[in-house]
DNA sequence: TAGTGGTCTAGACCACTAG
DNA sequence: TAGTGGTCTAGACCACTAT
């Protein structure tokens, strides 16, 4: 065991410095990049690992854990571990906000876009009714933190997978009477109900951030690991600027990607 | 011991079933968002965790990994494990493109963008030259793989810290003759060079995507574990619809909140 | 039943920080 | 020098998957 160490830190000394768990961790997703692993293809056990690398489990375990962070690998515990299929994105443009998707009727703009691309969506609500306003979307309304809004929380789950928690606030005086305050708003979604109830829509705002999820957001949006949440704020104004949606959405990194274009500002 | 482990099987099937360490590293962020630990706070260590939660040191670790995925905790060898600080993001909105901003001359919009939030901004070059374009920049130049580009690959560093690490890609008959060539590329910036060598500038699209960083990117972007970062496509097109600038940047994930506002499209 | 990954222990030793 | 976090070992036992 000395001997085994001694050898260890002579090697490390000459080749490089970093621990072991990175190198054999470094080793693995070299060797994933370059196909010897492919996508969904068992990695070496971690029996295997300790034999092959000359370490303890611990260490090999280390090592994946690190490869989970990255995304890279999943494990199924029975099983093996695997390298992570890339789930398909789903594109969001600002397409999916075009008054004649809404204007029509059909489905709600996030159906229509996931549906656009050939995908199941189904929305379970988490919450529907009055509650005290939170200080964002207090912010947005411009009335006191805690004022009561109507909310709709809801969980898309987009084939098969939660894609996102969106938790949508509308002003009371818009929301009560129409079908914002039912589980199926009804033709066109809420954009379309919020048309209808006050002025027309006239403009979005939108915030993004990207962080990783906390333990309930991992449960909930069923996240492999590695795997960060976006943040989005998005707002909502009608033709007088008043703010007549808010909606605070956290949604799992690995479905989307967002797409902009605009003219150059002057 | 062994009366330690039934005790432990016990509560954990009156109370929860999930394992130890994600119940310690629970029960840490809980306190620290009640604000028990405040931003900067030293946690407990190691040998008081042990004692607190009952368990080894190896758990104890495991817990404050989980936090430190979770992007909520640093550690600082030979300190302690601190409540990270959260970086202030700098925004990024579409105004950031304005032309007013380079037409004036003074600053590349980034360092304009982050110098208006009063911060200090370093352009550190990775790289500057000709090289073979890369299948996006290809496909957006609409030229072969391969086929020769000027490219700038450099690092940003905002208020000390690494922020993006940013490849710009030009068609070589607008690069070349130009101080888009150089490492400053005058007043400005490159958008003010575009402007000139060709057609008027017209339009940007952005496609982005969030991930976690590979071993290397986390190393040049010095970003502390649980960070995730932001792919950014940035591709700007004339007022004849050519591509003459294709960005692919990878940036700092705590560090930028990106918003963008639009009229709802028809 | 054998093989896999997941959790946990009880240590040893290293590298870094501070008084 | 004492205290901290970081790495690593060599096991034990659990939960799940396959055969």
């Amino acid at each position: 065991m000395l001997l085994r160490w001694y050898c260890r830190v002579v090697a490390s000394e000459i080749t490089d410095e970093r621990s072991i768990q990175t190198r054999i961790a470094d080793d693995l997703r070299a060797r994933i990049e370059i196909g010897e692993y492919a996508a969904g293809d068992q990695l070496p056990t971690y029996e295997q690992l300790t034999q092959r690398y000359l370490c303890s489990s611990g260490v090999a375990r280390k090592a994946i854990d690190l490869l989970r962070q990255q995304g890279l690998v999943v494990s199924k515990q029975g099983k093996g571990v695997f390298v992570r299929e890339r789930a398909r994105p789903k594109r969001h443009g600002i397409d999916r906000y075009a008054r004649s998707r809404w204007k029509q009727g059909g489905t709600a703009i996030h159906d229509a876009e996931a549906g656009n691309q050939g995908l199941s969506v189904k929305q379970l609500y988490r919450e529907l009714g009055e509650v005290p306003a939170p200080p964002a979307v207090a912010a947005a309304f411009g009335i006191e933190e805690g004022a009561p809004v109507w909310v709709r929380k809801r969980t898309t789950i987009v084939d098969g997978r939660p894609h996102q928690l969106a938790d949508s606030y509308y002003p009371l005086d818009l929301a009560v009477g129409t079908r914002l305050t039912e589980e199926n708003s009804g033709p066109g979604g809420g954009f379309a109900r919020l048309d209808e109830a006050g002025d027309p829509l006239a403009e979005i705002r939108e915030e993004w951030s990207a962080r990783m999820p906390s333990s309930p957001e991992s449960v909930s949006l069923q996240l492999p690991g590695g795997t960060p949440v976006i943040d989005l704020t998005r707002i909502v104004y009608d033709t007088k600027g008043r703010a007549v949606e808010v909606m605070l959405a956290v949604i799992a990194a690995d479905t989307v990607e967002i797409s902009y274009r605009f003219p150059i500002p002057d």
